[in-house]
DNA sequence: GGCTGGCACTCACACGGACCGAGTGCCAAT
DNA sequence: ATTGGCACTCGGTCCGTGTGAGTGCCAGCC
């Protein structure tokens, strides 16, 4: 039916107008700013039954009408065009993250690239240590007893653990531990670390086993327990630019510190590589039920290292952002497959 | 004279009332709430000179008065009582510091307790490179022609860096280039590495002279330039609690991700220990001119590590504050000493 | 000389009514 | 099915008023 055709028109106009406006839009506005080739009056009829159908609601009896989650949530499945990046962003991006000297840098550069490209809160996930394997372990001593484990992954992080050993612990011992730890360790998933200790502890030299027992337990506690993951979060202050009111700000910052919760949405990401999107009560928090996510994995190759994207008011350009976090997670794909 | 010291304590029970309910503090309030053994009237006199010299101010005519930056900078420096910390804040402290497992997990549990204990944004600076020395130097090849540095100093940070190399380096070469910059560095202040770099390439074998040339470069490069001092912020979601306009909100959000500007203030520690208050426009930055400092200097024994405080508006509970902040970096100091 | 009570004055703010205009829903006409 | 017309609703704004907190000043008192 050429209705419903036009009456997704409609729902895309008031969608992009109410984006880039913040007004409630009318009849009236909508047929002299797009032309729909109909009258306000028809317009209004379509504009009741959207209603009826809860894609859009009218915030107060006199005023126009404003998409509901439920809208948004249409018009990002069925109405928006895919907005290629402009050369200048392109560009934006190249410049922004080339130069970068290690993990750390990268991802703090993207954060705040991130951030830039679509004004709104960024948020990028450290590469999950269960998917990294171990490139290499380092042992120094502090003190007598006390050891610092240095982890390196082959996706680039470097994580630390101190270890309290029961008794002092000798130099040589040092240098015995390292050997046996990188021997068993090195190039396995971190995923399966726990198995192999038990295996390492029955193997290791008996002058060793308490030693390596007791290093192992940390190594695996920290490394693979889950919240080891990490999370960088930037923009905070785009934030303060859309909110009017800090009440309502001030749960987002908080579940943005927490970083459990944006963890769980951004590393739940397509398989696929597909951007996903998340659309205020969708997101099944309340904090960030008036707040939608754009999220995607990150990796080189067919790799998933991890996740990044974007958190902003349900009222967002997502064409826009959607193809920003593309991009970006793109790029940052590549260039970590060079490390 | 007996004005004088009374007119002090006018001054110190309007900080101390505004402080605590936000409102502008009238004569007929402040006598009643303060037995100042004197009447409104009098209390009047006394208000009408500490506003001419400029201590406080009214918002409007018809309103109470309002402590300056410059009253408030005569509260702390003289008014006020150092409050002793709760036995309950005591025990938080140790709770919530006890159990860290490394560096980073010290101060980020750091940032949060001073966020909790102070209900203000908390800042916590990573004790400064260039008073650290050397603890180890690992190096890791990740492809024939990069390698990855890491760099752990004797007060627990662990560094990294990635640094290509013109040629492919060889296995052996790798070893030997891990033990010369050992034999070279470790024990060494980072301030000092740059001065060591040169007879270190003229020192070194023939073979590896060029690797170690470009390996040190970039170590000197990344480790001891300024700008690598780090930075953890927690608890902006204080700010919004605050706040009633966002757009005040933001130059705060953004100077807090900017990170130089709180650096400097953070760094700029008493030498003594003493905790540093800055208020309003003596912090000498726009974004930070409706906002106060509050500041101390970490480390173990008289050594100094790097800094923390807390960022929050001028109306704050300094006694409050200055104790916690105190206190923290005490916890903290000993903490790390242990290391 | 300093303190106090009294008093007139000033304003921010809250309240309430009037007005306005954007936007709607409905209906009859095309 | 679309359209123009029309009555209606209701949030936002403007304005006048009242109120009350707080002040500055002054004359009297200790």
């Amino acid at each position: 039916m050429a209705h419903d055709e036009r009456r997704l028109q409609v729902l895309r106009a008031i969608v992009q107008d109410f984006v880039s406006t913040n007004d409630p839009v009318g009849s009236k506005a909508l047929a002299e700013r797009h032309d729909l080739g109909v009258s306000p009056a028809t317009i209004r009829n379509d504009m009741a039954v959207l209603e009826e159908q809860g894609y859009i609601t009218q915030p107060h009896t006199s005023a126009g009408r404003v998409p509901t989650d439920k809208g948004y949530r249409l018009f990002v499945d069925r109405l928006s065009a895919v907005k290629p990046l402009s050369a200048a962003e392109r560009k934006a991006i190249e410049r922004f993250l080339d130069g970068a000297v290690d993990l750390h840098d990268v991802l703090g550069r993207t954060v705040r690239l991130l951030a830039q490209l679509t004004s709104q809160v960024a948020v990028v996930q450290y590469p999950t240590l269960s998917r990294s394997a171990v490139r290499h372990l380092e042992v120094v001593q502090l003190t007598g007893s006390r050891l610092l484990l240095v982890l390196i992954t082959d996706t680039g992080r470097v994580e630390q653990r101190i270890v309290d050993c029961p008794v002092d612990v000798g130099r040589d011992d040092v240098a015995d531990l390292r050997a046996t730890l990188n021997a068993a360790f090195t190039g396995a998933k971190l995923a399966d670390a726990g198995s192999k200790v038990t295996d390492l502890v029955d193997t290791a030299p008996p002058h060793l086993r308490a030693l390596v027992a007791v290093v192992s337990a940390a190594l695996v506690e920290t490394l693979v327990e889950p919240g080891e993951d990490r999370l960088i979060v930037g923009g905070t202050a785009n934030l303060a630019r859309v909110a009017v009111d800090p009440g309502h700000l001030r749960p987002l910052l908080e579940a943005l510190e927490e970083q459990v919760v944006v963890l769980r949405l951004i590393s739940e990401v397509d398989s696929g590589g597909a951007v996903l999107v998340r659309i205020g009560e969708e997101n099944a928090h309340e904090a960030l039920a008036g707040a939608s996510v754009v999220s995607v994995g990150y990796g080189s190759g067919d790799r998933a290292l991890g996740g990044l994207g974007i958190v902003g008011p349900t009222r967002m350009d997502y064409p826009g952002n959607m193809a920003a976090v593309r991009a970006v997670a793109r790029y940052v794909g590549q260039l970590l497959a060079g490390s």
